[in-house]
Order: C-alpha cells, then sequence, then structure tokens
DNA sequence: CTTATTTATGTGTCATGTCATATAATTGGC
DNA sequence: GCCAATTATATGACATGACACATAAATAAG
C-alpha cells in the first residue's frame, strides 16, 4: 500500500483545514470555558445580537456550526437562561427566539474573546493571505450548503 | 452592537475554514456511510494500514481528529472487527493495535474514497492554491498541538 | 529497594453533529 | 372548503470530541 500522506497532496490540504478548524475550536472554547460557553452557543448569541430575534429556521441559515434545525442547542440555551422563546403569531409552528438579558452580556463576552482570538490571527497572517484563503475557501464551498451559510453572514459590502 | 461580521474580516476567515473543514467532513461522511465507517473511522484505517500497528498513544499522536487519547474509538472500532488488541510485552500498560482483515479491506475503501474527494478538490483549486493555502495554515498552527500532529504525518520529502 | 512521579489506557459526563422519523401548522391545488 | 404536499420544530439513536478523574504499570529520585 502506497503511503497516503505525500507532502502537498490533497489530503495534506484537507488535513490542514482540519488541524486549522480544530486548533481555533479549542482556543475559542478554552476562551469561552470560564464563562460556562460553547463556540456553539457563541455563533448563536453573536448572531442574534447581530441581527435580532429570529426563528429556529433562520437561525440555521446563518450559523455554520450545524447543519439542520438546531432545536435542541436552542433547547439547552433556553435552559441555561440564555434565550428566550416567544411565540411567532406569523406562523404557530415557528418560535421566535429573542436574548435574554444574559444572553446579551455573554453575547459581548463572546465578541470580546473571538476579538483577542483575532488578534492573534491578525498577528499571525497578513491581511493579503487571510483574504486569499478565504476568497479561495469560498470559491471551493460555492454550491455546497456550508458555502451559503457563509456568504448569508459576510456579504461583500 | 457594531455588526461582528464584516466581509474579510479575522472571523470571516475562521468561519470559512469552519466551513471548509464542515464540508470536507460531511462529503466524506456520505462517501463512507454506505460501508458503514466514519471519518474518524477512516482516519484510523488509513494510518495503521500505512505506519503499521502502534499503541493507541502513538495513534493519537497521528490523528487530528482527536486530541486525547481515542480509547473509546478504538474500542467501537473493535467491536465493529476492524481493529485487534494485542498485548504489548513491552510494556503491559499498552496495547498494540493492528488491523484485522475487514480494517484492510475497509482502509482500501477509505483511500478509494479520498481518492474521489481529492480528485474534485484538484479541478476545484490548483496545485498552487493548494500549496499556498497548506503552508500557510502550517505556519499558522507551529507549536500547537494540531500542527504537531499534521507534521508528523506530512513531513516534506 | 521504596516511594513519588509519570505514562498508557479506560470511563463518566456533557455538548455537539447527523440521520431518521414524528408532529403540528401552513400552503397550494382543486 | 378539503386534502396533499410542504415547512418548522422536536426527538430518539448513535458517533464524536472534550474534560475530569481513575487505575495500573513503568520509571525516576532518594
Amino acid at each position: 500500500m502506497t503511503n497516503p500522506f505525500e507532502h502537498h497532496s490533497p489530503s495534506h490540504f484537507r488535513h490542514a483545514i482540519l488541524a486549522a478548524q480544530r486548533s481555533g475550536h479549542r482556543v475559542l472554547a478554552e476562551l469561552l470555558r470560564p464563562r460556562g460557553l460553547t463556540p456553539a452557543w457563541g455563533e448563536v448569541l453573536t448572531i442574534i445580537a447581530a441581527y435580532g430575534p429570529m426563528t429556529i429556521r433562520q437561525i440555521s441559515e446563518y450559523i455554520i456550526c450545524e447543519a439542520d434545525h438546531p432545536s435542541r442547542l436552542i433547547s439547552r440555551m433556553e435552559t441555561k437562561g440564555l434565550l428566550r422563546r416567544e411565540p411567532n403569531p406569523q406562523d404557530r409552528r415557528a418560535v421566535l427566539i429573542s436574548l435574554t438579558e444574559k444572553g446579551r452580556e455573554d453575547a459581548e463576552f463572546v465578541l470580546q474573546a473571538e476579538a483577542r482570538l483575532d488578534t492573534w490571527l491578525t498577528q499571525s497572517l497578513s491581511e493579503r493571505q487571510r483574504s486569499e484563503i478565504t476568497d479561495a475557501l469560498e470559491k471551493l464551498l460555492k454550491g455546497v450548503p456550508e458555502g451559503t451559510a457563509l456568504k448569508t453572514r459576510y456579504r461583500k459590502p
């Protein structure tokens, strides 16, 4: 069997992406843990903080961390007092999710934690390198669900 | 609260990495599911197929998909008849993990599935782009655990 | 040699992440 | 209005992925 682990092979690229994601996830998790938060919770909090209350379906169009409807994620966050469910008069199937006061404070904490992570990132990779990688990955993800969520959140001005 | 989702911001870069990893994971999972395998199982199978039997500790130095000791991952794969545990005469704490015949066949299947994924990858991104991204991410991960596992597997020839 | 430390593995618990399926509400065709 | 198809959400089951802690064996310090 040939060695599948050749330098600069496509699999090297895939595993570099995997390692980068897992590293970023680990570092962010460490920053959020003192507050009892996780990266996934952080995504939900910052999305609602930025765009306002929305249904679970709408949240699922923004978050990159989970593919299908994040009912259980929302449930856990509601249990911890970060989110509030409100009935939706327009559609009684759907529920409007909004931040509690604690949720708002935690969202601010998440943004500060991410800012620390991003400071390290800007010191480690040049603006040009980051932009080129971001653009290449967006091109790669054109048409796949994960790319759609990414474009939903980061529109070119 | 300012919108944290600015185009080409560091967070855009982070989320592009996240989206790319999750997309690749999803596609690989779809390719492996018909055979009852998962991406994590695939990593273990291809590593042992390439480097031969090793202890759980050694496996943990190669896999990027899990940080600490993958005891439970190994247990499940053993239960399914993919791996075999053998006592290690050198160190009675450690166990040598090797592939069963079924594990060898499945490892071959994983390599073929990854080859299909990599064909798509080479058609979507140029060799130069892939190499530049790989190198940039390896630089970014210098010194962190995930970077170490990556370098362990992909040494420059 | 004896004890303290380190190392390799295992396990309990919890939060993802995914698939399949279920339920309730809405919408569209007629 | 009636029924079929769609949509929003929920849930059961299972495999990660991580932390904390437990156990046993090897090693180091004295």
